[in-house]
DNA sequence: TGATGGGTTGAATCCATCT
DNA sequence: TAGATGGATTCAACCCATC
């Protein structure tokens, strides 16, 4: 048993043009170290497209390789390219790919069943989502990765404990990531100024994944290399690539972007995360501390104004019902208020000010904002 | 078609011990508003115990209800324990399932197999992970929810977008939540000081799942009850609930500690109305009432545009007659358009909006109704 | 040169009601 | 039941023009 890896050529630091299953079989079995793939979603809009509060339209990702007919037959799709990458992964290589919830279920059920070895599931925690426009649901905030070995039996996976941890403050690097989305220069923009690809990720996202789970030298397989972010990064960080891409325009826009891009020196390659600005606190977080019980009264610290809380962190002053700096500006009748600094829970018979559970919450989140 | 609830009596605010297939099985379908899973997560422990860096034995989940063979038999249960689910589901109940990367994927799919449609995922942020002791892997720090409404044309959800947002900065609520373990004096001890359940979720958690998607005097059903926490925050919280558990010990230990919950009182429990609840009131109503004469001119607030009021509570431009929203589009070339927050009257020199008498329609309405 | 404000945008399973 | 219509709904980041 076991994988000899192959004496044939493979074609790194390339972009192939083609179906990435056929590429992938055309690949010596047992020749990568990682593969990092962002599959199509699976994405089931309407035919109505969706209107911005300003009536501005969204653009949607409806592309045509996003339409798949039925769950059955993107699973099927999704266990093709999978056992494709299973092959030519080295016993120890790693493989990583990102979802929503669209398709992610479909993707881990599909890993699991062919015998990858899930070592964590990551979630991209965006700092600039877009919005729930019409209010019916949970802004959608995150993206899932999974992070899998080839099989339960390869324990020799690389994973750059040490490193992580010390780019993270000293601390354990959590399974929960925060990164913004790719924009500005990052992003890349055709001549007519739009666009090039409907979901190019960011590079601090692939950087992360790349510095925890390669060595420098290490060869990166992505079969959906679309406008190439993994091979821009790996070549940035040192790693070798290799890209396999349906679309000639997405392909030629990477071999042109990764062209530009130029190799760290060898000693600068771990980098630490930038500092955060304070972590915002829901006042609903305090009250599910326990700090503030519902149905406790606020004042302010004169103790003229008086407000009680509710459990899902409002305020209310009879049937008037707002968050802290709404009711706060309207007992006041001013435009607006900092309801953490104005108002007061009654502590040992003197109003204290609720921003203190705001600073003590934030020093319980710690590096984990 | 349709769901005709049955006369049969539900047993309200009871824990019903045994398996929750057949429990699930003997009540009436569409006879439940929200359901609240915490499943078995299918771990996949060795047989060998996982020390501490200080050598103590970590307290790991290994009791019997967690074991399954294979990936065929959870998905199995799963498929069984989902379906009956579904069927006691109101048309617009929705359903929550929290898990881990160990199991969610499995109950992602089999969700969407049996027709769910998924709403959201949610990741629940843990304040105070258990670390990575061997240093091998990410610091496992969250564990996935996924909402789901029993069917992608199940639109009349529960949602209480405002009020999350009120208690969230006045922001939308993410789907990443941030929310300490249960530990300390809420997490259940027997008489010998260990934790009663391994796998005991903080209220908070609870708490915010039936603030979200449930209203006061709903029925909340847990078909894996543990110790309650389903209960004791329903309790709380005014909602009612059908608790199933297998283990009689788990019950027990529940039926005492919602026995001890206190309700809060209804008043701190009254939901934010969303504003699409407010009563619908014609333009020509406005007209009728003499708040704006037919034959005056509204324009937009910067005065770039005009329209005349007709008898018939439409605008006219020269020839063209139409809505409010109808004709607010068309002059600013857009797909659509909020003719009440658009249009505005001359009054005292300035323009007045006219959703100003809405509202006052809308005071007058309560007053009378 | 820096501050400010307007405009644009991001993997989105995003409406309710009446005729 | 399908089609028409009323009308409710957004946050952070970045670019750029203007002050």
């Amino acid at each position: 048993m076991g994988f000899v890896p192959s004496q044939q050529r493979l074609p790194l630091d390339e972009v192939l043009v083609g179906d990435c299953i056929a590429a992938m079989n055309a690949l010596p079995a047992g020749s990568v170290d990682c593969v990092f793939a962002d599959p199509p979603y699976n994405l089931q809009l309407g035919e109505a497209s969706l209107l911005r509060p300003d009536q501005s339209r969204v653009d949607a990702v409806d592309d045509a390789w996003d339409k798949f007919s039925s769950f059955a037959s993107y699973d099927t799709f999704t266990r093709e390219w999978l056992s494709a990458c299973r092959r030519v992964m080295k016993p120890n290589a790693t493989l990583w790919v990102i979802g929503s919830y669209h398709n992610i279920f479909r993707v881990g059920s599909a890993l699991q069943d062919l015998g990858f070895w899930i070592l964590n599931d990551i979630v991209w925690r965006k700092a600039n989502p877009m919005p729930n426009f019409r209010g019916k649901r949970f802004t959608n905030a995150h993206e899932t990765l999974i992070w899998a070995s080839r099989s339960a039996e390869s324990k020799g996976y690389t994973f750059h404990y040490e490193a992580l941890k010390g780019g993270n403050e000293d601390l354990q690097m959590r399974s929960d990531w925060f990164i913004p989305l790719c924009t500005g220069d990052e992003r890349l923009k055709g001549a007519d100024g739009h666009k090039v690809h409907p979901t190019q990720k960011p590079e601090a996202l692939l950087a992360r994944t790349l510095l925890s789970a390669t060595n420098p030298g290490d060869v990166v397989l992505d079969p959906f290399f679309g406008t190439g972010t993994t091979g821009a990064v790996a070549k940035r960080l040192g790693r070798r690539f290799i890209g396999i891409e349906r679309e000639t325009v997405y392909a030629e826009a990477a071999r042109a972007r990764i062209a530009g891009v130029v190799p760290l020196s060898q000693a600068s390659l771990l980098v630490s995360p930038a500092k955060r600005a304070e972590p915002r606190v829901p006042f609903l977080s305090v009250v599910e501390a326990g700090h503030i019980r519902a149905g406790e009264v606020l004042t302010d610290e004169r103790r003229r104004f008086k407000a009680t809380v509710r459990p899902d962190g409002q305020l209310g002053i009879g049937p008037v019902v707002g968050s802290i700096h709404k009711i706060g500006a309207l007992v006041q009748g001013l435009p607006a208020c900092n309801g953490w600094t104005f108002w007061h829970a009654e502590r040992g018979g003197k109003p204290l000010v609720i921003d203190a559970y705001r600073t003590e919450l934030r020093a319980a989140m710690g590096a984990a904002g």
